[in-house]
DNA sequence: AGCACGCCGACT
DNA sequence: GTCGGCGTGCTC
């Protein structure tokens, strides 16, 4: 545990420390010896001071001053770290300072770090910030060194302190023998002598591993060092490289031979990337069809013209054999971007790429923001995954950013998945959107004649009727014991974490919820606890049948745990199953603690006969052979979801985890329990056609007005007070009316007939409807307020939004956020 | 007149 | 974000 470095500047004793009276220079003597003056943005985030302010740089600070470069300047009456974005000789140079009075101009005050980015980041990071109605500043934060976020602040004495990043480098200290220490014979008695040149024969060691091999060697190594026999070399470590995994299909090498279906797409990739103006290509192949072979093709050509390429895959961590086939085909050149990696790691996988080392990138959507050299390809993999939409500000969604980011540096934008999402099956429909071509490629077919998995619908509307109150069903535990009999391995999925998601009194139906939050209360079987998940309270409980039990409103005992979770189930296998199967249960319970993760797929790997038990972590990336079954124990929660999504996410989650079936040579079987079998989603997961539900759901979109006939923005408003809120959100939600119905649609230069051919019924205007309370009225004790506004596609309604925000002004006592294409209606 | 409070706008 | 200026309205 180290204490965060603190470095005092301008602290007192300093020479000119900076007091409230002394803190400001005179302007006119700085202006005219600026060597040249920069925009910079300050890192106050605030919606009102998103564009950049005018600096002067003094001769001695040009040198460090650049584009990217974080600064400390005066800034009201205070020190404020800022970014800067662009370089000028004189004020008239840079936007925005052409009638600025050069008096008024205040110099740097000291550079805090090195350039973290490009002029074209600034590009990306000013797209993000208008796009997404975030403040400037926060969209420039995501490129800089992870663990480097600056802070000033202020001390009571009126100085300042800028607090030194938390997270530094660390090097190495490699020793290696010299050409003349080759022929070195260490003398009869000198142990430790021979030991080093032993150790050293096979090549150069660091002198940590030294040290944990044969114990203190440092003195060794001096001697021979003075001798000329060895050389010690300080480099750099890069922490977060040696993650290596025992799972069998991590390995990368490439195949003998393409399938028709990924020749095609590869060859759509390598049209994309000679025409150079960002085009996308959608590659939707079935479940096991070989997507990742495309990309590793594809990035192996990008790699071979000195560019780099990155890599989109949902949270990483899930796909720990993604990885190892990305590390066992490029080695050193990848760097890896997951949310489990340290602070430390995370900064040396940033630095790889910064310096020059890793030019392929793999991670989550964060990865975008990484310092690429001359970025050659992007690829989203599973491309309709949510986790792609950022859940805070900025709110972008890296498809998004990805696609601007692809027509910036003229690289060709791939989007992967096997059930892709609403919007850009559109795109593709209408061949173009944004200015480029969107072009979609089948691949129908797995590789080297493996068989899409048969599906058998579990209706448990029967299974009741016949009198079973067995959780599973007859095709389920059939195929089970199947599995049991023949040594393979099974897969179930289970949407829901916890022992009982909630309780329930079974006499007067109440259901604890938090007081300072609108939402019911999870129960938490191992701990006896009632949990908010909102604001994490929690609240010990006993629920029926267990001495004591008390409704807190009615006071009968039958408060009891309602619906199950996968602990219970796996309860249920254990009892069920023969000793010699082991039962893997895998969700956010199981796998908090880091490397938890790829350790349990590693004991599934390893096992020889295993049913893997999860929530819906398990249902992608998984690659496992000899699993010839999956079960879905209760698919009727995701098709139920309150979302106008909630099929199409049904659809993916069903249709990956079946694809987790018959990858090897015996064939899969997939058992769906539910009690809606008729349920378009169900008939498309049984037929492998999403021809089945999709245009369906498509009409019905399109009537009701959502995406991908419409954007959707979500204007949510929190406050303490339920006045103020209402009627602030009130004034606003008013404000967004008056601008839209003033301006006519404005559809941003190079936006394409997209909208025209999508939204011809759709309303031509926005469409601002409530304010209305969230859903969850009140979560850690603010209330919460929605404006919903509805816009055309290709209607710029973040302008809108921002200007109505500035004009209503911010308040103190309301936090608004602004969520543009939201995902998250509630 | 003197001052507390809240709103508005500037900040380079 | 954060501070100061200024207008409103209340109190001495």
């Amino acid at each position: 545990m180290t204490i965060p470095d603190q470095l005092t500047l301008f602290g007192a004793g300093a020479e000119g420390a900076t007091r409230r009276s002394s803190d400001r220079p005179a302007p006119t003597a700085q202006a005219a010896s600026a060597a040249c003056y920069v925009s910079v943005v300050v890192d106050i985030p605030a919606r009102a001071l998103s564009e950049p302010f005018t600096y002067a740089v003094s001769g001695d600070l040009v040198d460090g001053v650049k584009v990217g470069a974080t600064v400390l300047v005066s800034f009201a009456r205070r020190m404020a770290a800022g970014y800067v974005i662009a370089c000028a000789g004189t004020p008239d140079g840079l936007a925005g300072a052409e009638s600025l009075d050069p008096s008024s101009i205040k110099p740097v005050r000291a550079v805090l770090a090195e350039p973290a980015f490009s002029e074209q980041s600034v590009a990306v990071a000013r797209w993000l910030s208008q796009t997404y109605v975030a403040p400037l500043s926060e969209c420039l934060r995501l490129f800089l060194p992870p663990g480097h976020t600056p802070r000033v602040r202020r001390l009571e004495d009126g100085t300042y302190e800028v607090e030194r990043a938390s997270v530094q480098e660390v090097h190495q200290r490699v020793v290696a023998l010299t050409e003349e220490g080759r022929a070195f014979v260490p003398p009869e008695r000198a142990v430790r002598q021979r030991q080093l040149v032993e150790a050293l024969a096979c090549g150069p060691v660091t002198t940590s591993e030294l040290n944990a091999l044969y114990g203190g060697m440092s003195a060794t190594v001096k001697a021979l060092e003075r001798r000329g026999v060895v050389t010690v070399e300080e480099r750099r470590a890069w922490r977060g490289c040696d993650a290596s995994t025992t799972l069998s299909s991590a390995s990368g090498a490439a195949p003998a031979q393409l399938t028709a279906g990924q020749r095609r797409a590869l060859s759509a990739i390598e049209h994309a990337r000679g025409l150079g103006r960002g085009d996308v290509v959608v590659v939707d192949g079935v479940t096991g069809s070989g997507k990742t072979e495309v990309y590793l093709a594809a990035i192996e050509r990008v790699l071979a013209e000195g560019k780099s390429a990155c890599v989109l895959v949902p949270e990483i961590s899930l796909t720990a054999q993604t990885v190892g086939r990305f590390r066992s085909r490029f080695g050193d050149a990848v760097a890896i971007f997951h949310s489990r990696l340290s602070a430390g790691e995370r900064l040396d996988q940033w630095d790889m790429v910064h310096a020059g080392v890793a030019r392929v990138v793999v991670g989550a959507r964060s990865a975008l923001f990484c310092p690429f050299r001359d970025l050659g390809l992007i690829v989203i993999d599973e491309e309709h995954e949510h986790t792609y939409k950022q859940g805070q500000s900025p709110r972008y969604h890296a498809r998004e950013l990805a696609a601007y980011m692809a027509s910036l540096y003229g690289c060709p934008l791939v989007l992967g998945s096997a059930t892709p999402s609403f919007e850009s099956l559109a795109r593709c429909a209408a061949g173009s959107f944004g200015g480029v071509s969107w072009t979609r490629v089948e691949m129908p077919e797995r590789p080297a004649g493996a068989t899409l998995p048969r599906i058998v619908i579990a209706d448990l509307r029967r299974e009741f009727a016949r009198g079973s109150r067995s959780m599973f069903s007859k095709p389920l535990l059939d195929g089970l014991m199947r599995v049991v009999e023949r040594r393979e391995k099974a897969v179930l999925l289970h949407n829901r974490r916890g022992f009982a998601p909630f309780l329930m009194c079974r006499e007067c139906g109440c259901v604890p919820t938090c007081d300072h939050c609108s939402t019911a209360l999870t129960y938490h079987e191992r701990t006896h606890t009632l949990e908010c998940h909102t604001c994490g309270a929690v609240h010990p409980v006993r629920p029926y049948p267990a001495p004591g039990s008390a409704c807190p409103r009615c006071g009968s005992r039958y408060l009891a745990k309602m619906g199950m979770g996968t602990q219970q189930i796996e309860d249920a296998l254990r009892s069920l199953l023969p000793p010699d199967v082991a039962v893997i249960r895998m969700d956010a319970d199981s796998t908090k603690a880091k490397g938890s993760h790829q350790r349990l797929l590693e004991e599934f790997d390893a096992a020889e006969c295993a049913v893997l038990l999860g929530t819906q972590m398990i249902a992608k990336g998984l690659d496992f052979p000899e699993v010839t079954l999956v079960g879905v124990v209760m698919a009727d929660y995701a098709l139920k979801m309150p979302d106008f999504r909630a099929s199409e996410r049904a659809f993916a989650l069903l249709e990956q985890v079946s694809g987790r079936a018959g990858r090897g040579e015996r064939a899969g079987e997939v058992v769906i329990q539910t009690y809606l079998p008729d349920d378009p989603v169900i008939r498309a997961v049984a037929a492998h056609d999403r021809s089945l539900f999709v245009p369906a759901d498509l009409a019905q979109r399109a009537e009701l007005g959502y995406p991908p006939y419409v954007r959707l923005v979500n204007v949510v408003c929190r406050g303490k007070d339920r006045n103020v809120t209402e009627r602030y959100v009130e004034a606003l939600a008013e404000k967004i009316r008056a601008i839209a119905s003033q301006e006519h649609r404005v559809a941003p230069a190079g936006a394409s007939g997209l909208s025209a051919a999508l939204a011809a019924d759709s309303t031509e205007r926005p469409q601002v409807l409530g304010p209305t309370t969230c859903v969850i009225e009140r979560a850690k004790d603010r209330f919460r307020f929605h404006v919903m506004v509805k816009c055309p596609v290709g209607y710029d309604i973040s302008r809108v939004l921002s200007r109505a925000l500035s004009e209503v002004g911010a308040r103190r006592d309301v936090s608004v956020s602004v969520d543009v294409d939201a995902y998250d209606l509630m």
